[in-house]
DNA sequence: GCCAATAATGAACATTGTTCAATAAAAATC
DNA sequence: GATTTTTATTGAACAATGTTCATTATTGGC
C-alpha cells in the first residue's frame, strides 16, 4: 500500500536522541542543533519533524533520558537511617554524577529557548522522583513523621544545593568562595540540618 | 577635516542602553534585538557595533545597570542590628525590585548568547558590591565579631539564595515548588538563620 | 571647488528553527 | 507487468538572528 519505512516513529526517536546524547557530551548543549542531529542520523531535518514535535521536543526527551539517569545513580546509594550520613552520601552520588556528566547536567537548566510554557506532566514526575529521594533522607528527621514539612525541607535544601552545582558548573563558584564544591555542599546541608527544627514552619 | 558626528560614542552608548531598558521593560528580553534597538534610536545596526563590541555587550552594560539600580536599592534599607528582621527588610526589599523590574531581573540570570567566558572584572566588582550587603547584615550573628565566620555564613547563604533566584529567572522553580521567589527566599533565610549557630563550623 | 577624513549606512553572510511542495519508493490494484 | 495509490523522505525556501564591511554621505581644511 506503501513505502516501507527505513526505521519506525520510535526507532527514529531513539537513533535522534543517542546522537543529541553523543553531540551533547562531546562538544556542549551549544552545538545540538537539529541539522547535525540530522546529518549523524542519516536522515534530512524535516524528518526530524516527523519524529518531534519540535525542537524543543527534542531537548525536553533528552533531559528526561538525563534525570532518568540521575534518579539511577542516586538510587543506588544505601542508607543508613542516620539523616546526616544517609544526605552525605547522596551529594556524594550527586557530586560524582555531575562530573561523570557535566554537559548532560549542565543542559537541565539552561533555557536555549524562548519557550516559556511549563513542561508537561510527563516531564515533571521525572523531577518529582528525583526528589523523592532527598525527601526520604529527610524524612526521619522528622518525629513523629511529617511527610509534608520532609517534603518542604528537602525541596527548600535542593533548591539551596542548586546554587552550589550552577555556580560550580559554570565555575563562578570560585568567586564567592576558594572552597571546592563538595565541602560547600556538605555545609549547605549540615546548616540546614541545624536549622530544620526551628526554620522550616 | 571630517564630517560631523550627530552623538558622541558615549551619547550613542547611552541612547542605545536607554532603548534597550524601555525594550526590556516593556516587551521583555526576548524582544531585544540589534535591530529593535537601532531602529529606536533612529540609527543603523552597524552603528550599535561602532558603539558596543557586539551584543554581548551591549547585554552587559545593561546588566550592570541594572545591578547599580538593584545595589541603590537594597541600600537605602535601614539597619536596626538585630540579624533577623534586617534580612528579612533586605530581602523584602530585594523582592519590591523584582516586582518593579521584573524583566530587567530576570535577564540577569539568563543566558541568551553562547558567549561562555566569565564576565570582565568592571561587572563582577558590581556582583561584589551586592553581595556585600548580605555580608554586613550577617555580621552581628557572631558575638564577639568574628569577620571570619561571617563572611562564611554570608556567602553560604549567598549561593542558596542564588539556588534559588536562578531557578526562578529560568522559570524552574515552579517545577520545584508552587510557592513564589520571595516566599521560597524568606523560607530559605530563616531555615538558615535558624542553623547558623550549630552548623557554620 | 576640491580633497581628505570620517560618520553612517544597509546589503550581504552565516546561522538558527521551521515548513511544505516535490520526489522517491514500495504496496495494492488491474 | 503496468498503473495507481499511498506515504516515507527530502531539501530548497523562509524568517529571524548577530555580524561585517564595502559603499555612500557629509563636512572641515586647503
Amino acid at each position: 500500500m506503501a513505502r516501507q519505512a527505513r526505521h519506525s516513529r520510535d526507532e527514529l526517536r531513539e537513533l535522534a536522541l543517542v546522537a543529541a546524547e553523543d553531540i551533547i557530551a562531546e562538544e556542549g548543549f551549544e552545538q545540538l542543533t537539529v541539522r547535525r542531529v540530522a546529518g549523524r542520523i542519516g536522515y534530512s531535518v524535516g524528518m526530524l519533524y516527523n519524529a518531534f514535535e519540535n525542537f524543543e521536543d527534542l531537548i525536553l526527551n533528552v533531559d528526561a533520558r538525563t534525570l532518568d539517569l540521575l534518579h539511577g545513580a542516586l538510587g543506588t546509594v544505601e542508607r543508613t537511617g542516620v539523616p546526616a550520613e544517609d544526605l552525605d552520601a547522596l551529594l556524594e552520588a550527586y557530586l560524582q554524577f555531575i562530573t561523570a556528566h557535566p554537559n548532560r547536567w549542565l543542559m537541565l537548566f539552561s533555557e536555549r529557548l524562548p519557550g516559556v510554557a511549563s513542561p508537561p506532566d510527563w516531564y515533571l514526575e521525572r523531577v518529582a522522583r528525583v526528589f523523592t529521594l532527598l525527601e526520604e533522607t529527610l524524612a526521619p528527621c522528622f518525629v513523629p513523621a511529617d511527610p509534608q514539612r520532609a517534603r518542604r525541607a528537602a525541596r527548600l535544601l535542593w533548591i539551596g544545593l542548586h546554587g552550589v552545582w550552577s555556580l560550580a558548573a559554570g565555575d563562578k563558584l570560585a568567586i564567592v568562595t576558594p572552597e571546592p564544591a563538595g565541602a560547600v555542599a556538605r555545609q549547605m546541608a549540615r546548616a540546614f540540618l541545624a536549622g530544620l527544627p526551628a526554620g522550616i514552619a
